[in-house]
DNA sequence: TAGATTGTTAATCGATTAACAATC
DNA sequence: TAGATTGTTAATCGATTAACAATC
């Protein structure tokens, strides 16, 4: 169990076992070996071993991984038994699609406010949640203490807004701006998505062939 | 310029790189050294130095690089000059998200129809795009010829809808879908989303802290 | 017990970093 | 020419794969 910094290869694999597994679980599969789960995968079978063994194994020589255990295990290595206070700024297409797409309580978060700056969304609900105007930010916060903040905003706006944020007690971002936090904040935790880099990426497997 | 297999490890930084440069340009810098650059990606300068010299490298010893040519350059490498004809199939919150937010045109890519299933959908304009009904997928890709296809779809869907799709012609998958296209067809160029693993990525960065 | 499969160490492979000669 | 900075080779570091003893 000693750790000695895990490393982010190993971490962004984890996501993957665990939504697989979900769907074994969901199947009734019982047990699976790691060389059944690497073909199923695409990755070695060494390489799954080597990974969970980097959180101590929970394997059985001869058996392989009880399903249902190894599920848990890793929910409970992501740390998706939280539920952290979440808050959603920019109301946007984006961040409408985000607030609605998103099972956030399954991931270990809960959303309970969403901001925008357009005076013309307050009130519209989003699943149950209201959109307020950003001007109540700070109200919001010092009541309701958000530990997470997502930011559906253009890189300037959320750029000038995380001082702010983290000023009221904001420790996490999960940042959809191409504003990147990570240089100016070296040691907040911060998930970037840039699904545009995603496309260009895509076009450029397109024009290699 | 002979290659010898780019690594994928290169490849996604390709569009961080492009934006950034973008910026500059837009900002009005005409040259930039590698160090710079480094200090301003958080990379090191001799990274940056071998990406750009897996394709050629395109500096002047004792200057750096020209920030418009340098610019160009990853466009034309990454493809951005292509129009590849493209198709959406599921104008859900995700799907509509996408189709509203992505600025396909600049990204090598041209948005041509969006479909969905559900019949109350059919007609509503996204972008000056009407969403058909998937009824009409054949009919309108034996004409249009879509290369590309966008999946916003719960992933049996998309399991059934993509040998369909190859099938009408479409070549390359943008998949926001939990089905793993790459399993069934490894040598398709497919460009997974999955924000939901994101989430995740986060929640652990900050149970870890 | 025999067979299967893990946990773990050692070997390999690939990516990043450092160093420096080339050259603008 | 002198200073700066690239292009590129060599050294290092880290991640993946292979191998096998441990053991269920």
């Amino acid at each position: 169990m000693a750790k000695d910094a895990i490393s982010m290869a190993v971490i962004k694999r984890l996501p993957r076992y665990y939504r697989f597994l979900e769907d074994l679980k969901r199947a009734g599969v019982v047990r699976i070996s790691s060389r059944e789960l690497s073909a199923r995968l695409g990755l070695t079978a060494s390489q799954i071993r080597q990974d969970f063994n980097r959180y101590g194994g929970f394997g059985q020589q001869g058996y392989g991984y009880n399903v249902e255990q190894l599920h848990s295990e890793i929910g409970r290595i992501l740390g998706l038994h939280n539920r952290y206070t979440t808050i959603l700024i920019g109301a946007g297409n984006l961040g409408r699609a985000v607030a609605n797409h998103m099972v956030f309580e399954s991931r270990g978060f809960e959303l309970v406010g969403i901001f925008d700056k357009k005076e013309s969304l307050t009130g519209q609900l989003i699943r149950e949640i209201p959109i307020r105007n950003v001007s109540g930010l700070d109200e919001f916060c010092l009541e309701n203490r958000p530990k997470v903040a997502v930011l559906c905003l253009p890189p300037e706006a959320a750029r000038a807004l995380v001082p702010q944020l983290i000023e009221l007690g904001v420790q996490a971002f999960w940042n959809f701006s191409a504003y990147d936090i990570a240089l100016d904040y070296p040691d907040l935790p911060v998930e970037n998505v840039h699904i545009g880099d995603s496309l260009m990426t895509l076009c450029y497997k397109i024009s290699e062939k």
